[in-house]
DNA sequence: GACCAGGTCCTTG
DNA sequence: CAAGGACATGGT
């Protein structure tokens, strides 16, 4: 064991993990069918989730809330239901998008989730407005893959716990400290998600409780 | 009216 | 590779 970062910043993200579960305990989070969670991924890029569930509701009601449904419909009906989540002509061309990667390329929902998890977050990747977000997202609450989701919220979340790891390997970091249980990872990233929206603000973090943990 | 939201892509330096 | 802009509506 060096005296590198990596351990100390592990030891960190741990006491986060615990920290949050123990406050939060167990939360309901994208409670889904597959579909519905790979469009509300797009459709929660930069935008609150309570316009994303009116966009969902109003893809209900005009039968597009699903992967078929959008790779068959005209354009600017997606575009219309889309509209209230912001982005809408740019969100709604991804979804035709990630609709033409699904029944092209995969053969719909049901083969698609046989393949492989680093195959299947490869596609997903290939697909034109799915970053790595959107495509843990996917395969962790879509396909209850183990993927860890790291957003805006977890990186906020450990500047202010001064763990140094780079950004780009905050998924290792928390992938090395949690159980490889798709459920953990849900629980994880809702707890993040949940703590940061009220605690962890851009403009303010000194008052982070996280970052008593620290001391 | 200013600022921000559970990103991603494209263009510059 | 880092930084900056574009995409757009809705809430505080």
């Amino acid at each position: 064991m060096s005296a590198s970062s990596s351990g100390n910043d592990a030891t960190k993200a741990r006491k986060i993990v615990g920290i949050l579960k123990t406050r939060f305990g167990e939360i309901p989070w994208w409670p889904g069918d597959t579909d519905e969670v790979m469009i509300g991924a797009i459709l929660t890029q930069q935008t609150r989730w309570e316009n994303v569930m009116r966009a969902l509701d109003l893809l209900k009601e005009r039968g597009l809330c699903s992967m078929q449904a959008i790779y068959t419909a005209d354009p600017s009906e997606i575009e219309e239901a889309v509209r209230c989540t912001g982005f809408y002509r740019i969100k709604a061309h991804r979804l035709k998008s990630l609709a033409v990667f699904v029944v092209e390329n995969c053969g719909g929902i049901e083969p698609m989730a046989t393949i492989p998890t680093p195959a299947l977050r490869a596609g997903l990747l290939a697909v034109h407005g799915i970053g790595e977000e959107t495509a843990d997202s996917i395969l962790c609450y879509g396909f209850s893959r183990p993927s860890f989701v790291i957003d805006a919220y977890t990186k906020r979340i450990a500047r202010c716990a001064g763990i140094t790891t780079p950004r780009s390997a905050l998924k290792t970091l928390f992938e090395s400290v949690l159980a490889v249980d798709p459920h953990v990872y849900h629980q994880t990233h809702a707890h993040i998600v949940e703590y940061a929206k009220g605690g962890c603000t851009k403009k303010r973090c000194e008052g982070c409780r996280i970052m008593a943990l620290n001391g």
